[in-house]
DNA sequence: ACAAAACATTTGTGGAGCACAAACGAGTTG
DNA sequence: CAACTCGTTTGTGCTCCACAAATGTTTTGT
């Protein structure tokens, strides 16, 4: 059971290397589409996450409410997602993907596919399967996570916050 | 078997998303080491990569050259690693990981440990251990392309250490 | 009904990160 | 010697982002 201890390669660090040389490889293509990484991101999330508020939207993404208004600003102005009110809580809003949003994705997936294939010829197709497949499953995971971490509008304040408040290193 | 011919998910916007969690997630204990992703990244691939010039790295880690030598300021100061003249070249530089470079990236591994197994809680061990696998694999294969990439107008004495023929890209 | 809180929005500020260009010294090569 | 390369420094500008403050709308608690 125990893996191996010897040097857990930080798959942060990992991660952050390839994301950056994927995403470098890719911005090109992406770009002649008028699409940049986030809004791939924005786009492939909401794929997944059905119809969403945009604060768990802003909590699965990662980002700041504010700034995610830009994001779907955007996104919305070229027809890719719908802000609807919500019915139940009118305040809400509800971020949807249009049918031009999934085609716009979909196209934009199979146009970086080729970019992609170079940067990850070091594995092979299965092993890029099996790995699509992994991380796919562990945002996914990640999302539910903190949707739920944004609903905290429970009766029970959360007694034991993050201990983040205010730490700026001086 | 058949690999989903479907939707093949963009490995590039998957990426860049949990790359962009599983840093805001880690950030508070590298923060707390005096380090960034950066930083973790730069050791990471140095570690793999033996001794490398800074044109090599810079490649590799697909920045500019000019931002590297800040970054390598950093990490020098800090004694992780060491920069010192090619004997063969004496314009470049040879940089190096130091023993103290080694035990605090070991130690940033180990310390982050914790906050990433809260990211892939979705994934049970052995899948993560897969994942890590993949993605060192990945970038292990894209470190070599580049640094034959940044080689392209040296072909004579490159036959020198592992050289395991890169496949020339079509 | 009224006050308080939540949500989305807009605007502004500041900082981090990075690409890019230009110039320099040191060292190489032809 | 001249031309080039490498690492370095400096400066400019852009992009992304967090954060704060103010506003309008809607919900919720009393």
């Amino acid at each position: 059971m125990a893996t191996a201890r010897t040097t857990p390669h930080s798959v942060s660090a990992l991660l952050d290397h390839l994301a950056r040389l994927s995403r470098v490889h890719t911005e090109a293509t992406l770009d002649a589409r008028g699409l940049r990484q986030r809004h791939l991101v924005a786009l492939t999330v909401l794929r997944e996450h059905a119809p969403a508020t945009q604060q768990a939207l802003a909590s699965a993404l990662a980002i700041d409410r504010t700034n995610l208004v830009g994001l779907l600003n955007e996104l919305e102005g070229d027809g890719y997602v719908e802000r609807r009110r919500s019915a139940e809580d009118r305040r809400r809003h509800i971020v949807e993907l249009t049918p031009a949003g999934e085609r716009a994705l979909t196209g934009a997936e199979q146009a970086i596919e080729q970019a992609e294939a170079e940067i990850f010829h070091g594995l092979s197709e299965q092993e890029r399967a099996t790995l699509r497949a992994l991380l796919q499953r562990a945002t996914a995971g990640h999302v539910l996570d903190c949707a739920a971490a944004a609903g905290l509008r429970d009766p029970v304040e959360t007694a034991r916050d993050e201990d983040e408040g205010a730490v700026p290193a001086a």
